[in-house]
DNA sequence: GCCATGGCTAGTA
DNA sequence: GCCATGGCTAGTA
């Protein structure tokens, strides 16, 4: 992982591969809000890619500074997490982000456009 | 060939 | 619940 300084920074350079775009666009995430994997699949141009996007959070060797905890399905739903789908929830939850029920955010309320 | 997705359809209640 | 999709890595040769 060559280029952790851009990433944490949230810019995209040309040298950067498809994960490291992910954690770069990632990191741009403020605290209480939320966007979804196919957000950032989009944002990089490749729609279908949001499984993809899921395999870049899933190795974010940044965590918890780049912020792959604000990231959820299209539906709200807290999909994954390395350290499991409480931490997740907790994290959430701490930084305000409105949640419908237990494990399912709202998103009207917190979306985050990129 | 795996997967931290997502969208769509069949088929139950 | 099925399957198309896309990027990546473990693991074979």
């Amino acid at each position: 992982m060559i280029h952790e300084k851009a990433i944490r920074e949230g810019k995209l350079t040309k040298g950067m591969n498809f994960t490291e775009k992910s954690l770069a666009i990632c990191a741009r995430i403020p605290k209480g809000k939320v966007v979804t994997y196919g957000d950032i699949a989009c944002k990089l141009g490749s729609d279908g890619a949001s499984r993809a996007v899921g395999n870049a959070m899933n190795g974010n060797p940044f965590s918890p500074d780049v912020p792959c905890h604000r990231v959820v399905g299209s539906t709200g739903k807290l999909t994954g997490f390395a350290r499991g789908l409480d931490k997740k929830r907790a994290m959430l939850k701490k930084e305000g982000v409105p949640f419908k029920n237990d494990d399912q955010v709202d998103m009207a309320a917190c979306r985050h456009k990129l």
